[in-house]
DNA sequence: CATATGATTCCA
DNA sequence: GGAATCATATGA
């Protein structure tokens, strides 16, 4: 028996800093299918999910992105370098984990919104949708700003598979105005963890039966 | 200081 | 459809 970090043959490592210093949008493409591990505490098993889905943000320009409202206490670890995790406090009571993307001031991010499981995490446990994979992997605030290529707590692992992608706008976001319908959210589309399952094809008549 | 709101989820 | 719940941003 080897330890925790290892799935199939291919071990874990994290992905190194370069493959963080892209524009989110590339990067958000990229890590659908990348595995996040979560180390919750000495001594006990690694948390692996693969994700399955994220979206794109892009810095100041971006209306949906936090980085509009320009440098603040909030935004100040998603305007910092790639590669380490922003993870912020939604609606009072759900945690967000992001990763921050391109370079160093650019403001740019990639949120993981939706995982599935691959090892170490309760078997109900629900990880589709934000709020959820953060509480199934124990990711909170106290990791906002950790360096997810130095083998810390949280690391990324590289895809052992290519999946299918699909596109959409973005999720939630509506008050960004046309920002809202930039086809920046993506996604496995064979998995059956995305937060926002695509409506099943029912065909020219209804092909249920 | 007061108020509005959000990169969500859960319940009726 | 609507509530829960609170840190942050914004304006008085």
């Amino acid at each position: 028996m080897n330890g925790a970090l290892e799935s199939g043959t291919a071990e874990l490592v994290p992905l190194p800093r370069a493959y963080f210093e892209r524009d989110a949008l590339v990067l958000a493409r990229a890590l659908v299918g990348t595995r996040l591990v979560v180390m919750p505490a000495r001594g006990s098993a690694a948390r692996v999910a693969r994700i399955v889905e994220t979206e794109a943000y892009r810095g100041p320009r971006d209306r949906a992105c936090h980085a509009r409202v320009g440098l603040t206490k909030r935004t100040r670890t998603l305007y910092g370098p790639p590669g380490h995790a922003y993870v912020f406090l939604i609606y009072g009571m759900y945690d967000c984990f992001n990763v921050v993307s391109f370079a160093d001031g650019k403001g740019h991010a990639v949120l993981v919104r939706a995982v599935e499981p691959v090892s170490g995490l309760a078997g109900d446990a629900s990880t589709a949708g934000p709020g959820r994979l953060t509480r199934a992997l124990e990711i909170t605030r106290a990791d906002d700003a950790i360096d997810l290529v130095a083998g810390e707590r949280i690391f990324i692992a590289a895809r052992d598979r290519r999946p299918r992608i699909a596109v959409s706008a973005r999720v939630g976001v509506a008050y960004a105005g046309e920002w809202a319908d930039k086809p920046w959210r993506f996604y496995d589309r064979d998995s059956a963890h995305v937060s926002r399952p695509p409506r099943r094809s029912i065909g020219r008549h209804g092909d249920l039966g």
